[in-house]
DNA sequence: ATAAAACCTATAAAAAAAGTAGGGTAAGTA
DNA sequence: TACTTACCCTACTTTTTTTATAGGTTTTAT
């Protein structure tokens, strides 16, 4: 399951995505929407700016907008930003790889080989989906 | 990711797996096998042999051993055993759903239709992967 | 009988997630 | 220039979940 965090960045890029000119939108705006703490909803913002795929603007009228297009972020990114890996197992990991321990040998574990493949599945799956796809309709 | 409850209960089946009579194997056997704490794991194989996967022996030269084909031992069935829900979204599980507090409607909610396919497409590869693709060559 | 092993329930420790606090800094407005 | 607004940053606290432990009970083979 992903985290809140992850959810509630998905509610705010919806609602950011949702309005029909880019200008800012004010944290306090998205967290009274959806009943998010407001610091904790900074929090989450603020990582997405820091990815590239928010803009803000400080001062009297400023807040947080879009500067990518809806198609252009996929659930992957997202999910890999604030949830850590896709990949059910740290040893099938592509940006978060690690050894599994209790793992003798990877190159003949069994475990390893067809996490691999869901991963590449799973992947397929949520790099195919994007905010674009939430907005629909 | 998988919680190590999880990863547990994989590398306890494929050793089970790949024995190659039924005879019961010790907790301890597999404990030590893959470094896993004595106790932590015998809650893990109580509930797969609750869930109907393992059988039991007791007493002296007891153990577990598998009751089911490794072919019908799913990924999907294991992961939802010991980790819960398949799905993203409390919204979009099938076995353990729950509505989502910050969501106003889910009829019309973006996300949650998203989530719903994300499920399905993730199901049908945990489906279609079992223990023995795990135990193959 | 005795030893070995699963079975069961409850609790504790550790880690991660969620939320809080408070001030710093930049930008806009008058 | 002064004031306000809202982003930016760091650290901390609380809560929840995961991981692990403890101690006894029951069953079975020898």
């Amino acid at each position: 399951m992903l985290s809140k965090k992850t959810k509630y960045a998905l509610h705010a890029l919806t609602h950011l995505g949702q309005k029909e000119e880019r200008t800012p939108v004010q944290i306090q705006e998205i967290s009274e929407a959806y009943g998010i703490s407001h610091k904790f909803l900074e929090n989450i913002l603020l990582e997405l700016k820091k990815a590239g795929i928010l803009g803000s603007k400080k001062g009297k009228g400023g807040g947080y907008y879009l500067i990518k297009e809806p198609k252009e972020i996929s659930l992957s990114k997202i999910i890999r930003l604030l949830d850590g890996p896709i990949a059910l197992v740290p040893c099938a990991s592509l940006n978060y790889y690690e050894s599994c321990v209790e793992c003798q040998d990877e190159a003949t574990c069994g475990i390893h080989r067809v996490m691999i493949k869901v991963r590449d599945e799973m992947l397929k799956t949520l790099d195919n989906k994007n905010l674009e796809d939430i907005l629909k309709e």
